[in-house]
DNA sequence: AAAGATCTCAACCGCGCGTAA
DNA sequence: CTTACGCGCGGTTGAGATCTT
């Protein structure tokens, strides 16, 4: 008889962010599915790759929409459709999931209640534009489209769709994945160079109540602090850090 | 002050794609 | 070629927060 091991749903405690970002700190990520079990979490793979990416990873801004990142979701969603990985490309420090929420409790309204309006006001000439958008299956009309709607020329499609290269992580990819040619792929050297250029140093205040210097036993603070703390790599499978 | 309505957003689910065996 | 697995994406849900009456 096979017994199911019980996973555990829900909302996120302070404790199990403070686990998997300890177990990522270390070992980087390798396998969604594997990690949840050695870091000492009741979750699923899933949940936690979700947990990482949208709340824990570095370099996430959260809340507070600004006027042109606003009206660049509009600009993008209305030539790529709602493609919000793509368009969260295109947005620093913003996931696809904060931009797909964003989209759906405010700006579809106000980009309705605006069609509204301005197909009162221009019957004639909005008309043309928009059976532009929805009709249009030709690739190069739509190329053309998409540059007269984009402020900045954009050649190609795939030009729009390139991710910008801005980010500590790989919003994508399972593995990490370098910014820059300083450093290399996937590894949890990688993760702690990320930490050590202040990208993840800077980010306490922004998850309340996590213990930061428990998560980052490398960083200069934790080791002047906590040394005695410490859980060398080896023990770690057999005594969690948290 | 209380109750109901509405909003927000973290998290779940199902599906499809890519890859390795 | 087929199958299994891992991952990422987009749609949806529901609990908690906030607003309105």
């Amino acid at each position: 008889m096979v017994r199911q091991t019980y996973l555990k749903k829900g909302t996120w405690s302070r404790d199990e962010d403070q686990k998997l970002i300890a177990y990522i700190v270390r070992y980087g990520i390798w396998n969604w599915n594997e990690m949840p079990k050695h870091a000492g979490l009741q979750r699923s793979g899933k949940s936690s790759r979700l947990r990482w990416m949208n709340y824990l990873r570095p370099n996430i801004r959260r809340g507070n929409f600004t006027r042109e990142e606003e009206e660049t979701i509009i600009r993008l969603q209305k030539i790529l459709g709602n493609r919000w990985s793509a368009i969260a490309a295109r947005l620093p420090q913003r996931t696809d999931n904060d931009i797909k929420n964003y989209w759906n409790t405010r700006l579809k309204k106000r980009v309705i209640s605006e069609n509204k309006n301005s197909t009162a006001a221009t019957t004639s000439t909005t008309e043309t534009n928009s059976s532009m958008v929805e009709n249009s299956s030709d690739t190069d009309s739509s190329l053309m489209l998409t540059n007269i709607l984009l402020d900045s020329p954009v050649s190609t499609i795939d030009d729009l769709l390139e991710p910008p290269a801005y980010s500590c992580f790989s919003p994508s990819g399972s593995n990490l994945v370098a910014v820059d040619d300083k450093y290399s792929m996937g590894t949890d050297n990688y993760l702690v160079s990320c930490w050590e250029t202040q990208s993840y140093l800077e980010q306490p205040q922004m998850i309340e109540g996590l213990d930061w210097e428990a998560v980052l036993p490398n960083s200069e603070l934790s080791h002047s602090h906590h040394q005695q703390n410490y859980v060398p790599l080896d023990d770690f499978w057999v005594n969690p850090l948290i």
